[in-house]
DNA sequence: CCTCTCGCATTTTTT
DNA sequence: ATGCGAGAGG
């Protein structure tokens, strides 16, 4: 092992407070660049080095990438066969609260086995308890029930405590919908996201043998991004960290980009207060980015009021000023974007140094169609995506109500997917057998008969389901038979077949039905995959499945990041934090994108949209290009856009400005010009395009402006706008040119 | 009683 | 583009 001495080798001053100083709470305050990865292993590698045992460290972030790189920076510190450093703890607060339910949950929730739901399943279930209090979706928008029972649990209200709380009519409905919405989780043996970590710090709070244990075992604890925790994920680690009082901190409250997810910046800003005698230090300086992208960042963020002033300064060369561009339209932009990738690529840069980022997903289809079009290899950082597709939910949930029956929001997924001729009459008579009977809905399908107004086809069809999902269970638990499970993925395979869904997607055969197979085919090596990759190999494929579907339901977004792909990746600016890349392009800079349009009439959401600006300006190394249009489409609208306010605050001698005319306006623009001939293109024109080739027009709409064309290429049918297609005529209408 | 289709609204960010 | 609720057809 390598001492204090070598590891600290190169670190400055602060970075080496940060790692040495092991004993008693510290607050590091790690402004962006400062080396809080290289502080944070390199802590823990210190640990080990001086004594301590690696099971006694446990170091919670945000997500899996995050805990990944961790481990794996770490695990090349330190040898990890010689000091059993795979005691080491390295996880998600989501994914160790689910492991310590795992253990504990029967003495909390009643449960160990408990499936875990996503936002779509919590939305089925909160309107199943909607409909249980007798009001309406309409009046009590699912969604927004959703929020607030959310933002409660992140603020350690359960139910009772909620209505406790509760003055007026609406938060009163509100606490009845929640304690209904608990009670459907409870019987479904269920859990949401919030409930982990909600669960999680009522059993630290109310037993003091699942308390004793985890003091006793987590006597150091680290913290990461702790400017994004919540009060339930504080009074989490204060429990864990209460005896040894060995907690470290790391964060900083100019990236807190959360609070909207019930993120509570007091707890970094008040840890002071909270633990006596904590030592904070502060790492302002810079080590990533070159002069000018530091201080447009510090120039921007300067600019939030309700703000601890704090140098960041770097001793790096000034480097390239930042370049911002106004672009006519999102194409435009995309092909600016690109045309720099390729230039930088031509340089040297690998694509995998370099990210777009943007404030909203649906940016980021334009972006991925110019991509695909030139030709640059790129990846979507978007993890949940696949998991969110129907056919995949529907396969998850027929393994989910494997794994646990008693999941009623599956059950109703599946019962009818594919079709079995159960509608929402004998749904609603199966939904009453059950509730009257005290038994979940796939339980209640064995019993159903014609003498309870069951038609014949409703009872066929729910008892040969609840056939299928019995033999299913009993072939899968047991351990020895290898005949029927041998493997999760067989498993999986058994099920997507069995359960009719492959052969629903093969009757009808059309494109998307066949992508849609292609999913579920997707799904059965990703099984196969993570069986391979687990390391428990004596697991069954019973306990596999019930890894297999924690996985699922933790997954995120930047997970789906591989920085061993070569390609240019392109993200949410949410994803990006914690990342680093040689060049950035920012995306939609425009008031009503960036700041969103609902952050705007609010200073403190107004300064959160500042800091996501902030965190995607600092994640460039070296080349920042910011891009702003004067006409976006959404969602088939095109609309004037106005430049970012944060455009301006950003700016100045550090910054450089590519400014261009609005050719909507202008007269005089070329474009207009060559749109003159474009009253040409009518109906049978064979035209040429710069990327699809020859195509045969096949509808031309006029509109005042942006008049758009239907045609017909070899790669398929676009629908283009005229004036920025820049279509060459090649035959002027060839219906005509035929008499 | 179920299924399919059409029209409607609808989207910020995510563990 | 997607998901839903309503309403007609089978």
């Amino acid at each position: 092992m390598r001492s204090t001495e070598a590891i600290v080798e190169g670190l400055t001053d602060a970075q080496i407070t940060s790692v040495t100083h092991t004993e008693g709470p510290i607050l590091v305050l790690a402004g962006p660049g400062s080396g809080k990865t290289t502080v944070v292993t390199k802590r823990i590698a210190n640990l080990v080095a001086q004594g301590v045992a690696p099971w006694n460290i446990l170091a919670l972030t945000f997500t899996n990438k995050a805990a990944t790189e961790m481990r794996e920076r770490v695990f090349s510190m330190i040898d990890p066969e010689t000091y059993g450093i795979k005691g080491l703890t390295v996880s998600t607060f989501h994914s160790f609260c689910a492991r310590t339910l795992r253990s504990w949950g029967d003495r909390i929730i009643g449960s160990r086995s408990f499936t875990i739901y996503d936002t779509s399943d919590q939305k089925s279930a909160v309107k199943t308890a909607i409909r249980a209090c007798e009001l309406s979706e309409s009046n009590w928008k699912p969604a927004s029930v959703l929020s607030i029972i959310s933002g409660a649990k992140n603020q350690l209200l359960d139910a009772e405590a909620f209505a406790a709380e509760a003055q007026d009519f609406h938060a009163k409905t509100i606490a009845k919908i929640y304690r209904s919405y608990e009670s459907i989780l409870r019987s479904n043996d269920a859990v949401d996201f919030d409930d982990l970590l909600l669960c999680t710090a009522q059993l630290l709070g109310r037993d003091a043998e699942v308390r004793n244990e985890l003091q006793q075992r987590y006597q150091y604890l680290l913290i990461d991004e702790y400017q994004d925790t919540n009060r339930t994920q504080f009074v989490i680690a204060d429990h864990i960290a209460s005896r040894h009082r060995n907690i470290c901190v790391v964060g900083d409250p100019d990236q807190s980009i959360y609070a909207w997810r019930g993120a509570d910046i007091s707890n970094i800003l008040d840890f002071e207060s909270q633990y006596e005698n904590a030592a904070v230090v502060p790492l302002g300086r810079n080590f990533r980015s070159t002069g000018y992208i530091v201080e447009t960042a510090a120039k921007l963020i300067a600019h939030n009021k309700l703000r601890k002033e704090k140098r960041l300064y770097t001793d790096l060369e000034k480097g390239n000023k930042p370049v911002m561009v106004t672009l006519q339209n999102e194409h435009e932009e995309a092909e600016t974007i690109i045309h720099e990738v390729k230039r930088l690529h031509k340089e040297g840069t690998p694509y995998k140094e370099m990210a777009v980022l943007y404030r909203v997903n649906a940016l980021s289809r334009v972006l991925e169609d110019a991509f695909r079009n030139e030709g640059v290899p790129y990846i979507v950082a978007r993890g949940t995506a696949f998991y969110d597709r129907r056919e995949v939910k529907d396969a998850v949930s027929y393994l989910r109500l494997l794994v646990n029956p008693k999941d009623d929001v599956a059950f109703r997924r599946i019962i009818n997917a594919p079709a079995r001729g159960i509608g929402k009459t004998s749904l609603v008579r199966l939904e009453q057998l059950a509730s009257t009977r005290g038994l979940n809905m796939l339980a209640a399908a064995e019993f159903v008969s014609k003498d309870l107004g069951f038609t014949a086809r409703a009872v066929k069809a729910l008892h040969l389901f609840h056939q299928m999902v019995t033999k299913w269970r009993i072939d899968s638990d047991s351990t020895q038979s290898l005949t029927a499970a041998a493997s999760l993925a067989d498993l999986v395979e058994r099920m997507v077949r069995e359960s009719g869904l492959e052969a629903s997607l093969k009757r009808i055969g059309t494109e998307e039905d066949h992508e849609r197979l292609q999913n579920l085919e997707e799904l059965i090596s990703a099984a196969s995959d993570f069986e391979e990759r687990s390391e428990d190999d004596d697991a069954s494929p019973l306990q596999l499945l019930f890894a297999f579907l924690e996985h699922i339901a933790l997954v995120s977004d930047s997970d789906a990041i591989d920085p061993r792909i070569g390609a240019v990746t392109l993200m949410t600016l949410h994803a990006s934090k914690g990342l680093e890349y040689d060049f950035v392009a920012i995306a939609g800079l425009e008031d009503g994108l960036l700041p969103h349009m609902r952050a705007v009439f609010d200073d403190t959401q107004m300064e959160e949209e500042r800091r996501l600006c902030f965190v995607g300006i600092t994640r460039a190394r070296k080349h920042l290009h910011i891009s702003s249009t004067l006409r976006r489409t959404q969602r088939g609208l095109t609309e004037r856009a106005m430049p970012s306010r944060f455009l301006r605050e950003m700016s100045g001698s550090h910054t450089h400005q590519e400014t261009v005319v609005d050719k909507w306006d202008t007269q005089i623009a070329p474009e207009l010009k060559s749109a003159e001939n474009t009253t040409e293109i009518t109906l049978g024109t064979i035209v040429r395009h710069k990327r699809f080739g020859v195509g045969k027009v096949q509808r031309v709409l006029r509109r005042e402006r942006g008049s758009t064309v239907t045609i017909d290429f070899p790669s398929g049918t676009k629908h283009l706008v005229l004036e920025y297609a820049n279509l060459e005529i090649v035959i002027p209408d060839s219906s005509r040119s035929q008499f």
